[in-house]
DNA sequence: TTCGCATATGCCGACCATCGGTATATAAAG
DNA sequence: CTTTATATACCGATGGTCGGCATATGCGAA
């Protein structure tokens, strides 16, 4: 286990991947740029270190393995303890992005504007 | 001018300090502190890296300097662009806050959790 | 038939924001 | 007299991400 500081975004967005259903490592790639709506382009450097991480901190793990078209399809899931590991960090950006916006519309001028 | 790449939550949470009214270096400390509920605590170096960059990159701007009992108070200001920004990362931030329960809620066992 | 693209996993060096500690200084509290 | 709070600032270490590369298969285009 480990000590669990903030997700960074990829991190973020890889657990989300897998919050529905488990995937494999490139299915996670379209999937992220597709939830992003483009933003987000996972590096395979990014996401296959990030997966070994993920897994040794126990918030996803193996799944299954296929063999599709001669290529290896390893699949991960998300623990118990990774999903709950995801609701607090989506918790915690939802409260963050609505302090934000709150501020932004209650905006005094500083020097000059 | 700038790249733009994603905020850090350190980042994003000093700029939303600033979005209400111009705050000094250890009055965002403090700020920052409260308004994530006490989950983060910046450092002295993140915070002046973080001005030193901001600046920089036109998102926050001097306001003006005080003196209070002997010690300098330097005070910033979110520039329009920075507004813009922060407006722009907390609307990201909803949106990904936003798929991850969705995600959550629709869950299909994997193996075993 | 060879080139490029999509699929698929994985390693490695570089970058840089954050972390953690330290330095400096004043004033109040213990 | 030392700790805590206020206040700014530098510096080395950490570590997640970036960007590139290697490897391999199958498919469609030039």
């Amino acid at each position: 286990m480990s000590k669990s500081r903030g997700l960074q975004e990829p991190s973020f967005l890889i657990l989300t991947s897998l919050a529905h259903e488990p995937q494999h490592g490139y299915g996670i790639i379209t999937d992220v740029e597709r939830i992003s709506q483009g933003e987000v382009r996972l590096r395979a450097g990014t996401l296959y270190a990030a997966l070994d991480r993920l897994q040794s901190e126990g918030l996803i793990a193996e799944d299954r393995e296929e063999i599709v078209d001669g290529r290896l399809r390893r699949y991960y899931r998300l623990t118990g303890e990774g999903g709950l590991r995801l609701a607090e960090e989506a918790a915690r950006l939802q409260r963050n992005a609505r302090t934000a916006v709150t501020r932004l519309r209650t905006r005094q001028a500083g020097g000059i504007a």
